[in-house]
RNA sequence: GUGGCCGUAGCUCAGUCGGUAGAGCAUCGGAUUGUGGCUCCGAAGGUCGCGGGUUCGAGUCCCGUCGGUCACCCCA
């Protein structure tokens, strides 16, 4: 064996046997995605797939385990510190800020598709390069907004075909509420600290918030009887929260409020969500997002809001139902003497030309071999050309579907046999 | 990073008590001197993950190692 693929990477091949392996579906799902953000009115955004090694830490936070403990980060020859990206907002705000574009019309609808690096253990639904198609609206903290964010990625997942998808939401509330809610929080697991497992009991210090969506059975039994971050909502955290719900009502978008999802990003303000699917493993999220109202200004711009998600491909193919691939051809030229390949060769470009698809045979197959080739690409028609037609100036038409041939002269050029197609 | 399970043909797998490698699918050819899907026949395809050990003999037993996979952690 020679070389093989990184670990917790893939390849997307003709034959590939997992739905992620498939190019078919790959092209299916961008050109699905692609089809709702024109009507939804996204913009494409293109950015590095690596940064300074900062910008991440910063945007993501440190005490993320993102940051902790999965990123790849090298070093390039001046000695700077760079990362692949581990997720996509970052980067987006970044150029948001660095080209200005605060000054365009807001808000700015913006949306991306590329590859994620992280450096975990590779499992069901989970690869170190994974692909994210996502969006960032940049420039208001509109409640209305979000109702448009999350409108998007559950009707997207709809039309991809996600199977048994649920969407969860939850606010962590303004600023102002946190300033309330933490404390209370704290002080509550400190007193029960013993019964904590070990992780919450760091998390406790660092970011008491990541506590609430632990799994450990020991923490859960704690927080059954914690303060709600619900009963300390803001005026305006509130009315926002419930702005959402109503919107989501009206789109006829149906959801769960989760008090437990608190996202393992640090940025995230307000409005939190996330889409599951029990069609998946234990890595059951397929997209999620959330509002991150000091990010902009943490990556020194100026003090405004934003909203995005980011939602797995691999996943989403993962969650979707079984599709079978179709395959279509217009036309197969069938050479039955070598002297007829160049004369086909030339007439599938003139077809070719004019928009139509053609293959020929390039294997030296029997004439046998290449009719059975024809019909697995799909091909609607075969062009047969053999000893009789090359000295007689013609082609047989072959209809694939009703097995019906005719003659067609193509000594004069490709005319009539067009004609015959178009 | 930790743990369970698994590595045999391109793919999915069988291989009994340790006796020198099999099937289905896919590929190519033939049955049909130039005609696909269905059927039948045939061919090609293997470092049994790798290394070591035990044995007259290892795909099979033992040790190590690499890889895969699922789960934990966390996330898309």
């Amino acid at each position: 064996m020679g070389y093989r693929r990184p670990r917790g990477t893939y390849d997307v091949y003709p034959g590939g046997r997992e739905p992620n392996e498939r190019p078919d579906l790959w092209q299916w799902v961008e050109e699905t995605a692609r089809s709702f953000f024109r009507r939804y009115n996204y913009r494409e955004v293109r950015v590095p797939v690596f940064e300074e090694t900062q910008l991440f830490v910063r945007g993501v936070g440190e005490a993320s385990d993102i940051v902790r403990k999965e990123m790849f980060v090298f070093e390039d020859q001046g000695g700077r510190s760079l990362a692949l990206r581990p997720e996509g907002t970052a980067g987006v705000v970044r150029a948001y800020v660095e080209h200005g574009l605060y000054k365009q019309a807001q808000p700015l609808k913006l949306w991306y598709a590329g590859p994620m690096f992280r450096h975990e253990r590779q499992q069901k639904g989970r690869y170190r390069q994974h692909t994210q198609i996502g969006v960032e609206v940049l420039g208001t903290s509109d409640p209305l907004v979000d109702v448009e964010v999350i409108d998007l990625l559950y009707r997207l997942h709809k039309a991809v075909g996600v199977r048994d998808e649920v969407v969860y939401i939850n606010t962590l509330g303004d600023f102002a509420t946190r300033e309330r809610y933490v404390p209370e929080l704290k002080a509550y697991l400190e007193k029960h600290r013993t019964d904590l497992d070990p992780d919450s009991v760091a998390r406790l210090a660092s970011n008491p918030l990541r506590v609430l969506d632990s799994k450990d059975p020991g923490t859960r039994a704690v927080l059954a009887e914690a303060p709600a971050i619900g009963e300390f909502l803001s005026d305006e955290a509130r009315s926002d929260f419930e702005a959402v719900k109503e919107g989501l009502e009206t789109l006829r978008v149906p959801y769960e409020v989760d008090e437990r999802i608190v996202r393992g990003l640090d940025y995230y303000t307000s409005t939190v969500f996330e889409a599951r699917s029990g069609a998946l493993g234990a890595q059951d999220s397929v997209g999620s997002g959330g509002r991150y109202n000091r990010l902009i200004e943490d990556l020194g711009g100026p003090d405004l809001g934003g909203i995005g998600f980011g939602s797995g491909v691999e996943r989403m193919l993962l969650a979707a139902a079984a599709r079978e691939e179709e395959r279509s051809l217009d036309v197969f030229f069938v050479t039955l003497v070598p002297e007829a390949r160049l004369p086909a060769l030339e007439l599938a470009n003139a077809l070719r030309e004019e928009g139509l698809s053609c293959d020929l045979d390039y294997a030296g197959r029997s004439a046998k071999g290449q009719f059975k080739q024809a019909d697995r690409a799909g091909a609607s028609y075969a062009v047969v050309m053999g000893e009789e037609e090359y000295r007689g100036g013609y082609c047989t038409l072959r209809d694939m579907s009703s097995g019906e041939e005719r003659r067609v002269t193509v000594s004069a050029g490709p005319g009539e046999l067009l004609r015959r197609l178009l």
